[in-house]
DNA sequence: ACCGGTATGAGAATGCGTTATCATGCCGGC
DNA sequence: GCCGGCATGATAACGCATTCTCATACCGGT
């Protein structure tokens, strides 16, 4: 069963202050602010556990790598900053793409990143 | 300079022939038919330099690793069957991603991926 | 507070895509 | 057809993200 440690809690409390999808690196050197032991292994354990009970969800977008990220936010797209490789949320989703398919192929998911320098690298 | 030779002839064949983005591994397995002897270094070693000439286009998708395609396609898209792995073009693009960014983002790029089973998976 | 057992953390180990090595092959100018 | 030199191919080596190992820490039921 799961246990409730430290490390757990700081690594949920990252995902709930921060609102963009985050890789592993990322959730240790927030996670450490919180508790300075924490190790990536520990991350990489409790992000897959995470995942794996539906409170967070996989991010996979070009460049390799997993990002993760509450579970919980509405259906959104990604900002991917060439410049410092942070992901941001992007609202809107322009609908109407089952339409594009090639004759025969069956649609169930779709991903819209958008590329560019965010609003501090600028 | 760059040589004529046999290996690098079947590579762009290859490229020609099929109209999707290929993993390395995939120009190996349909460049063999071609030579027989080709061998993977010598794929990555091609397709590093036509992209550099411009001749191929890198394609970074989620899932990791780079796929190539003729540079001389017209803008579009990419379909990703998540029983096969391969990846076909959609013509279609509906334009006007400008206007998602989010406040003070400056967007230079954009792509977008359909998942799904392709025609022969289903 | 005690104790059994799970979670942690540091580093080793793994997997996989890509690149380097180097003896040999073959392109192409002569 | 000859030869110099770049290209090739089999394999080793590399880089990187992720997972494993195992001694130790600490959660939580008692």
């Amino acid at each position: 069963m799961q246990r409730d440690t430290r490390q757990r809690t700081a690594i949920r409390r990252v995902f709930m202050s921060v609102e963009r999808p985050l890789k592993p690196d990322e959730v240790l050197e927030h996670g450490q602010r919180i508790v300075p032991s924490l190790g990536l292994a520990t991350v990489y354990r409790n992000v897959k556990a995470l995942a794996g009970e539906g409170w967070l969800s996989e991010v996979d977008l070009p460049g390799g790598g997993l990002r993760y990220e509450l579970a919980s936010r509405p259906h959104h797209h990604h900002f991917l900053c060439r410049s410092c490789d942070q992901v941001f949320d992007i609202q809107r989703c322009p609908d109407g793409f089952m339409e594009l398919a090639p004759e025969g192929f069956e649609i169930d998911g779709h991903e819209l990143i958008l590329y560019g320098r965010c609003a501090a690298c600028r």
